[in-house]
DNA sequence: AACATTTATCGTAATATTACGATAAGAAAA
DNA sequence: TTTTCTTATCGTAATATTACGATAAATGTT
């Protein structure tokens, strides 16, 4: 795709494009709700739940790592990925004034 | 990428997916804000404020087009692109309500 | 120690995205 | 009608994403 220009743009402008990217997939949302709507945060709970091979589920719970959304503290032998509620909360603030701050232009 | 497990959530995950995508680039974040900010709404008034070539910019139109966020009128030769009103409202709305929905687990 | 359970990572394949130059297609102007 | 201006599309290349089976790594159990 050539050179990434991502640079090219504000801080600000790449964390909103960052944020939305961890949410761009289906199978990622569902592992949010998920885990807002359950007890559990255990990492095989959500595999049973989504139609994705357990590396696949993985690799989405990676990518919500990633952009820093939720953790996952070792319990044992298993993880418990858990939405990371200052990350979440910044996240929150900086996408609802985005979406504020666009209106209809003409 | 194997075959795609989309269709394996429901419609809402999609959407709400789906927006999230369009807004997945800083190009995109800034073409949106650029519409809300400016009176002009020429694609080649964006293409001069964007640090990409015109064949770059026209293609995040398309795909900010396609998630129905903008649309484009002709006028002349030129095309005028406008936040569609509507979808922008929606989508507004979708997301805040998954935004608000997401809570804390444990 | 041997085994079972759980999750991450590796390897691989298919598809999608990002980027740009070149070119086409459309309308206005000369 | 030829030229000019504006935007979309084509062709192409590099990189990223999505998906899975196989395997490794880590911990707990027997």
């Amino acid at each position: 795709m050539g050179i990434s220009k991502k640079e090219e743009f504000s801080v600000k402008q790449n964390r909103v494009a960052d944020l939305a990217k961890a949410l761009a997939h289906p199978a990622r949302i569902a592992i949010l709700e998920f885990l807002a709507n359950s007890n559990s945060c255990m990492c095989g709970d959500i595999v049973e739940k989504l139609p994705l091979s357990q590396a696949t589920v993985s690799q989405h719970l990676a990518e919500l790592k990633r952009s820093g959304l939720i953790k996952g503290e070792i319990d044992g032998p298993r993880v418990c990925y858990c939405i990371d509620e200052k990350a979440w909360t910044d996240a929150k603030s900086l996408l609802s004034q985005f979406l504020s701050t666009i209106k209809k232009c003409c």
